[in-house]
Order: structure tokens, then sequence, then C-alpha cells
DNA sequence: TGTAAACAGTTGATATATCAACTAATAAGG
DNA sequence: CCTTATTAGTTGATATATCAACTGTTTACA
């Protein structure tokens, strides 16, 4: 049997993963933000005053990526940090008015490309996919 | 509506394919060889003498980051770069003895692999898995 | 209560990614 | 043929990722 090492879903989910990305940084070039600085602002859209810790948990990333990421979009103007009062080795991260600003413009165009990505998919299948990439998930972190 | 940024397919996608990549470079960790350049030298191990551009198109890849990893693979003595005589543009690249007998070692672990990351699932979920990242990999490239 | 452990963040090293600008070689057209 | 366009590869800039080592803080517990 030959070896195809291409003919494997691992790879074929992170190829797909990357045309996602791309598209996604495509729609968001405008406003300067990358796809994953996108999901840092998301969650302070949706709720300002979360530490780094919180951040790198909900999002599932490497407290060090956060660190960078936090740095790069403190740099870009769309939030400050401010040392929690209560426990100083913690940092809030509150956005600025040109952030809150930005939220305006990008939480519509994250929605549609939320549709764009699912168009002519239903419910059920959606679902499903959810359920086999969990399947795969539980098997590469069962150890 | 609230808005929840993580509850999104396509930032599910990308949680589980950073958690499959982080299984495979644990696996391969003892070969020094990190899941991308697997797929490089899995490509090798299949056919000897193709360029780096036909590496850059099987493997979906940009030119600049395979030059990069074909350059990193060099230096770890696993191939070597020969300047193709009848198209001087060209650098085909071969095993050197060492990139081989890593073949040996490496291709039944990515065949171990690849039945861990499926384990559980029948032929007809992965197909279907496959079916349904096909859907949304149509959605974001149909421009 | 005083030392040790745990925790939040930062920073450096390395590895992908992407894009853009560049070199060198080849192909295509008039 | 000779100019122009295309192509293969390199390099630099920037942005994630991960891991490891390090600084300060806070907690735990002996």
């Amino acid at each position: 049997m030959k070896y195809i090492p291409l003919d494997n879903i691992g790879v074929f989910i992170h190829t797909i993963d990357l045309e996602i990305t791309n598209y996604v940084n495509n729609r968001l070039a405008s406003f300067k933000l990358t796809s994953e600085q996108n999901l840092v602002m998301a969650l302070l859209w949706e709720q300002e005053g979360i530490s780094q810790n919180e951040i790198s948990s909900k999002l599932n990333k490497d407290k060090a990526s956060i660190a960078r990421m936090v740095s790069t979009l403190e740099k870009k103007g769309y939030l400050r940090r401010v040392v929690c009062p209560s426990d100083r080795r913690s940092v809030e991260i509150y956005l600025t008015a040109e952030g809150r600003k930005l939220g305006t413009e990008v939480i519509p165009i994250n929605k549609e490309i939320l549709q764009v990505i699912t168009r002519g998919m239903t419910i059920e299948e959606i679902s499903e996919l959810h359920t086999l990439l969990i399947k795969i998930r539980d098997n590469v972190n069962q150890l």
C-alpha cells in the first residue's frame, strides 16, 4: 500500500484552517486587524476589564502569545493595560474610545463572516461537523 | 442577542487544528522533526528529486515557507539541494542517507498518528467530516 | 509567620505563515 | 533575436505559536 501523507484528515483540517484564516484576514485587513487580534477584541467588546490570563484561557492560547497580541493592540491604540490593584500580578485590559468605535464597525463584519463560512449548510450539518471535530479532539487529547 | 465570538465553527476548527498539531509535534519531538517538516519529508520519502516549487504546490504552502523549511531540514542533515541542470532556477531536493533512515522510523509513526486521530470513527464519519470541511472551504474560496 | 509553591506576565529562541521586493533564469512575442 | 513577461527561489518584515527561563506577587502550610 502506498504511503500518502496528505491523504490524512489531520493535514486536511490544517489546510482548511489556513484557508479560513486567510479569508478572515482579508476581510479584516482594512481595519488593521488580524483574525487572532479580532478574537481578543471580540472578547473585550463583550466584556472589558478582563485579565490577560482570562483572555488566554478563553481563547485557549499561550500566555506569551496573548501578551504579544495585547501589546500589538495597545500600540495600535485599541486598548490599554491597567495593573490590577487587588492583585498586582494581573493586568486588566480596557478598550480605548478608538477600540470601542472599531467594535461598531467590525462586529457586523464578524457576523457576516460567520454566515459566509457556513453558507448553504444546515444547522444539522454544522452540528455534525462540530461533533466529528470533538471526536478528533478527544482522540488527540486523551493521553 | 449576545455576540459570542467563540461560538463560531471557524474558530473551533482553528482550535482543533492547533491541538492536532501539538499532538503530532509531541509524537515527533524525539525525531527532531516538526509536523510541517514531517510533511516535507513525507513527500520526499515518496519521491526524491522534486523541486521546492512542487513541494510548495503539493503542500499548499507559500514558497517562502518551503524555502525556510527546506533550509532547516538541510541544516539537520536530512536532505540536500541540487540545482536542476535543465532549469537553473529550480532546486531539486534529495534525501541524505540520514534522511532516508529517518523515514524507516517515522513512516510507521505517521501511520499510527493517523490511526490515533481517527480512533473510534467509522469510514463514513471521516468521509462526512471531509465533505463538510470542503463545503466550508468552498464558501471561503469562492470569491 | 516564614519559606516554599503557585501564579501572572515578560522575554528570548525557534518555527510557521503571509506578503512584498528582489535576483536570476527561462519563455514568449513581435 | 531581443525585449518583455513569467517563473523559481531568496530575503526581510510582521504576526502567531510553543516552550523555557525569569521577575514579581500572592498563597499555602508547616
